[in-house]
DNA sequence: CTCCAGATGACAGGAAGCTGACAGGAGCGG
DNA sequence: CCGCTCCTGTCAGCTTCCTGTCATCTGGAG
């Protein structure tokens, strides 16, 4: 079973690699963002375990550039302990699984071999409101087991707003987080990606609380 | 805090109750797998204790259910030692955190502790008096669980006033704290703001405290 | 009883959000 | 390299309802 590692700081490099290594994984390492895109783009892994602050190219980046090249490699995410935005953020980019450091290598091998066995298969990592369910590995929502065409915009919306199903998120934050450079006061393009959303899944879904945000409740 | 102990082993029940209640948390206790998933569908827990092996229905389906529903209730899951299997195959199944039996009590709350604590993210943060609960993730107030709608301008007072509670606000402050540029003096823009909320909530809420402010009562 | 901070009802200007139409442009197939 | 399709941001028009102001009451303190 052959992983990568992508992970800058040295310590952890090799405590990790020798650990993945007596638990029988071989082990690609590398230290720099773009050149591990590069070997996870380009060889066969079973997983790749990524560091979210890295040389040259951030691991988000890394994660958004193998989905949008349609790579489905597990992506299992370091990300510093406590940051909900990391996970979030690393989750909604493509991740299948988040650690926060300081972590146990048990653990860290636990999870590791757990995302490997669902990208063989198994059950997805998916969240369900209702009849809507929302599956981050499959980038995809089915409404009845039905999936619905979504363009990358929409579908970024409506997990976003998912993986914070029972809080109000303002349009300020969904804004920054569609990363769309274009934004600017006085635009109105949340309220129409919004519309064109609702058009597409069930009414009552995305709530409008005027003044504050979206929210989808729990 | 009040969570959820599903356990077969009467012994084992009977010890971890013991320590959780010892450790400040209300424990609900169930037996069969069946009725534990029941409990867990419809009441509401911090988080629950989950032992694998369960008549009726096998915690790892436990899990998947909830799930499937949306549930994101933190589950740790108690697994005989040195099971890799089980250990893989109930995070799969989307569960928090395992714990290998034998345990130490003192570990075992710790890992409850912590699971709970990355759940609060997901946490409603709550503040009541009497029937009015104020709940700042979903920007809500709540007279006997029915939502109160309130605009942004009258949301912001409520819940200024609600987390200062027991202290008297004067007016000046909470002018500032609305942050509305137009806010003079010879403007009884606070008072007919006031007087919105009052109409929307229980009468004696918000006490006038002639001359000094407003106050909401512990 | 008098006075004045505070309460209330009415109102108008405008902020916030929704929608349909449109066009530039990215992505894709040929 | 061309042409087509779909994505996505912009715009104008419209609706809803928020919010500060004003004029007028009210009631408690002294």
């Amino acid at each position: 079973m052959r992983v990568l590692l992508i992970e800058d700081d040295s310590r952890i490099r090799r405590d990790v690699g020798t650990a993945l290594e007596a638990a029988g994984f071989v082990v690609d390492t590398e230290t720099d963002g773009e050149v591990g895109w590069y070997m996870g783009e380009n060889e066969t892994y079973a997983a790749a375990i990524l560091d979210l602050g890295l040389p040259h190219m951030d691991g988000l980046a890394v994660i958004k550039r193998w989905r949008n090249a349609g790579r489905d490699l597990p992506v299992l995410i370091l990300t510093a302990r406590g940051s909900w935005t990391e996970r979030v953020e690393g989750i909604n980019a493509g991740a299948d699984d988040y650690l926060p450091k300081p972590f146990q290598m048990d653990e860290l091998i636990a999870r590791l071999r757990a995302i490997i066995r669902r990208s063989a298969g198994h059950a997805a990592a998916t969240i369900a409101v209702g009849d809507t369910v929302l599956d981050t590995r499959q980038m995809r929502v089915t409404v009845r087991g039905v999936p619905v065409p979504l363009s990358p915009q929409e579908y970024r919306l409506i997990a976003y707003l998912m993986l914070n199903k029972g809080r109000v998120v303002p349009q300020q934050e969904l804004a920054e987080h569609l990363q769309s450079v274009h934004f600017e006061r006085a635009s109105n393009a949340i309220e129409v990606l919004v519309g064109r959303v609702r058009r597409k899944l069930p009414d009552a879904l995305i709530e409008t609380r005027r003044g504050f945000g979206y929210m989808i409740a729990e």
